[in-house]
DNA sequence: CACAGTATCCTTTTT
DNA sequence: GGATACTGTG
């Protein structure tokens, strides 16, 4: 029967069971791929709240992904009783932070009613920097400065601190002029978009995680209730924490020391998000009398597909050593595949997904297309689609990214939160109603003076009558708005979709949408987004308990579409088309990787900072993804810049014995042999002689 | 102030 | 190849 603790326990191996049975103090799994990890952390859930160790609500699992925090809650659920799971709190750091602010933010000097800026607000609040900057009008880029800031913040830096060192070590690299110039303004920008985003009472996503600890640091009381409440804290995937997260962890179980983390070194990918893997690696040095666990055993893998991943991953040097074995039997050898360029790569694999299908008989979705960016999956829809083989798209932000998406969102971000500045510029003259750049100019210059939001210096500004009629008109009517729906979402009592509703008819958005599309084709399925959002806000509205408007931009701008199904909704009957990165977690019978060239996978922009282990990981990451079978798939040429350029294969199909490789050039013979004879963009050095027939 | 056309930039991965 | 910023014109 589920539900007493031997039968939970019948069902692990031994290792997993020291894992689950290790309650108090500090633990660390180290998991190899596919080794049962959400299986130990699920279990020891369980465990917990069987032997009477914890209340539900006294747990609390941290995950980097929604979509990992729904799949615990489902098999917490499975093992104890969707009842008894529901207290259990599964979230992403970021989401739970969220919680945390939403409830103290005030101790740290922001509104409650703060937003959180999106990606694109953030990039405009950098622009805006380097303008009022004025004396430096080189040609910088905001997001190489927002990336940097990102880096510092995942550090826990102010402005001032020096930033941490690029955190790749083979290859030293000497500074470029470019690079200086960025690093002497990186100081003055980051200062400047902190104030701005706190100015606008807006957080972005590494705030979400900063300000917690702030807050947890500054308040010893308000962290000592966390600490109380939270007796067990467990984390998956370790080996991505940054120092804020690690500084987040550490503070939270300083009671306790109930930490259990749960990770895989050899699969950390997000070092560009600032992760930092030395937190999985020094574990028992930060956490004295840590307990190691160390899970080899797949249960995943064909041995073949393990002992070609062994061997790629043999080559890094900043890693725990470990070694996976399988008892699935050596299965069938790994296939590769050499084609013309990326549309030929995509109709071989469509025409080689018929033949595995035809002859083993799997449905589907057993097959995952894996690229290592999401620019790649364009010319696999045109080729299935051609095939009538039916996939699903995952990840790619698209939906959000979309102009009357950011719209509706932007009107409803600065509802809630007045100050949110990127999201009122982006709506004042959103229907045209001639409020134009000089009397912003002037508004701004208001604000500036006298510390007040736009939405005030507007209405200063209407005083003054030396605006246009049409002008004021506008003004008039934006404000409005804007105070009339303010009144009404607090008074809504839930009935968001129904309020943004009247809210666009207010505005008359869809007669502006209609305008602005250039066809009826167009128009219709720009007004279906907007519907979808609306769709996305009527849910939300029957699931959240209370259902409020900030409550919903909390979670449109922490979930995706993606993660908002349930494991059974997602649960579709095509091939799954996505990148390396959101694979990471999942398995599939058969896996294709796909556009294994150098430049991509490892991609150029990794090379050139050095970063080959991690490309190496995520190579690493995407072989064991695979149960039964994998499928290397390479393209002689490529469109790069919207170029056709020549490509060499990866570096890193040789790193797998070529015993366990069976290669097949589909390619036409004269581009086969252009390529080995192409004047090289890459050294030559990097081909192997007789590697290819 | 609005719009259209041109110039210019870049392109990884995601909470 | 594609999005976005800037420029010049109506």
């Amino acid at each position: 029967m589920p539900g007493s603790k031997d039968s939970l326990l019948r069902a692990l191996n031994p290792e997993q069971r020291d894992a689950v049975r290790h309650t108090e103090g500090p633990l660390l799994v180290l998991a190899g791929a596919g080794s049962g990890k959400t299986r130990v952390i699920t279990t020891r859930i369980a465990y917990l709240i069987e032997k009477g160790l914890a209340a539900p609500s006294e747990i609390l699992g941290v995950t980097f992904t929604n979509k990992a925090a729904t799949e615990m809650r489902e098999r917490v659920a499975g093992l104890i009783g969707k009842q008894r799971a529901k207290p259990v709190v599964l979230s992403t750091f970021h989401s739970f932070c969220v919680r945390v602010l939403r409830a103290e933010i005030e101790h740290v000097g922001y509104r409650r009613n703060f937003t959180i800026s999106s990606e694109s607000d953030a990039r405009t609040l950098v622009r805006r920097a380097l303008q009022d900057l004025d004396g430096v009008r080189e040609s910088f880029d905001p997001g190489a400065f927002l990336e940097q800031i990102g880096m510092m913040k995942c550090a826990a830096l102010e402005p001032g601190e020096e930033p941490p060192p690029a955190p790749k070590a083979d290859a030293p690299a000497e500074e470029t002029d470019t690079a200086k110039k960025y690093r002497t303004w990186l100081p003055e920008i980051y200062g400047r978009y902190q104030s701005a985003l706190r100015a606008a009472n807006t957080v972005d996503f590494d705030d979400l995680l900063l300000l917690t600890l702030k807050l947890w640091r500054e308040h010893p009381r308000v962290l000592a209730r966390y600490q109380h409440r939270f007796r067990y804290v467990l984390v998956d995937e370790y080996q991505d924490t940054n120092q804020v997260q690690y500084r987040l962890l550490a503070a939270l179980t300083a009671k306790h020391h109930n930490l259990c983390v749960v990770g895989d070194d050899d699969q950390s990918i997000y070092s560009w998000r600032g992760a930092d893997i030395g937190n999985i690696l020094s574990f028992e040095r930060d956490f004295p009398s840590a307990k190691i666990v160390k899970l080899e055993q797949n249960y995943r893998s064909t041995e073949t597909i393990l002992s070609a991943a062994n061997s790629v991953i043999a080559r890094n040097t900043a890693r725990r050593p470990k070694n996976l074995w399988s008892r699935l039997g050596p299965g069938r050898p790994i296939d590769r595949f050499v084609t013309g360029d990326a549309e030929h790569e995509a109709k071989e694999a469509a025409a080689w997904l018929r033949h595995i299908q035809a002859r083993a008989g799997a449905p589907y979705r057993d097959f995952a297309i894996l690229y290592r960016s999401n620019l790649q999956s364009r010319p696999f829809e045109i080729a299935f689609r051609q095939a009538g083989i039916p996939y699903v798209v995952v990840g790619g932000q698209e939906f959000f990214d979309r102009a009357e998406i950011k719209d509706l969102l932007a009107y409803l971000k600065v509802i809630a939160n007045p100050r949110d500045e990127a999201s009122f510029l982006r709506v004042v003259n959103v229907p045209r109603r001639g409020i134009g750049d000089t009397t912003l100019l002037q508004a701004h210059d208001l604000c500036r003076q006298g510390g007040v939001s736009l939405g005030k210096a507007l209405s200063t500004l209407l005083e003054r009558d030396t605006l246009a009629a049409n002008t004021k008109a506008g003004i008039r009517r934006f404000l409005g708005v804007l105070a009339e729906f303010r009144k009404r979402f607090r008074a809504c009592d839930g009935h968001l979709a129904d309020t943004a509703t009247a809210l666009l008819d207010a505005i008359a958005y869809r007669d502006e949408l209609f305008r602005t599309c250039k066809s009826t084709e167009q128009f219709d399925a720009r007004w279906a987004n907007v519907e979808a959002l609306l769709a996305a806000l009527a849910e939300y509205e029957s699931a959240a308990q209370p259902a409020t408007l900030s409550g919903f931009l909390d979670e449109s701008a922490l979930v995706n579409d993606d993660d908002r199904r349930s494991r059974d909704e997602r649960r579709h009957t095509g091939v799954t088309l996505m990148t390396v990165h959101s694979a990471k977690g999942l398995e599939f019978p058969f896996v294709f990787i796909v556009g294994l060239e150098e430049g991509l996978l490892p991609h150029e922009k990794s090379l050139r900072d050095g970063g080959i282990e991690e490309e190496r990981r995520l190579f690493y990451v995407a072989l064991t993804r695979g149960k039964r079978h994998v499928t290397l798939f390479e393209a002689l040429s490529r469109e790069r810049y919207g170029r056709e350029r020549m490509s060499t294969p990866s570096r890193f199909i040789d790193e797998i014995p070529s015993g366990l490789i069976h290669t097949r050039v589909r390619a036409a013979k004269d581009m086969v042999a252009e390529r080995v004879d192409a004047p090289g963009k890459k050294p030559a050095s990097r081909r192997r002689p007789g590697r290819r027939r």
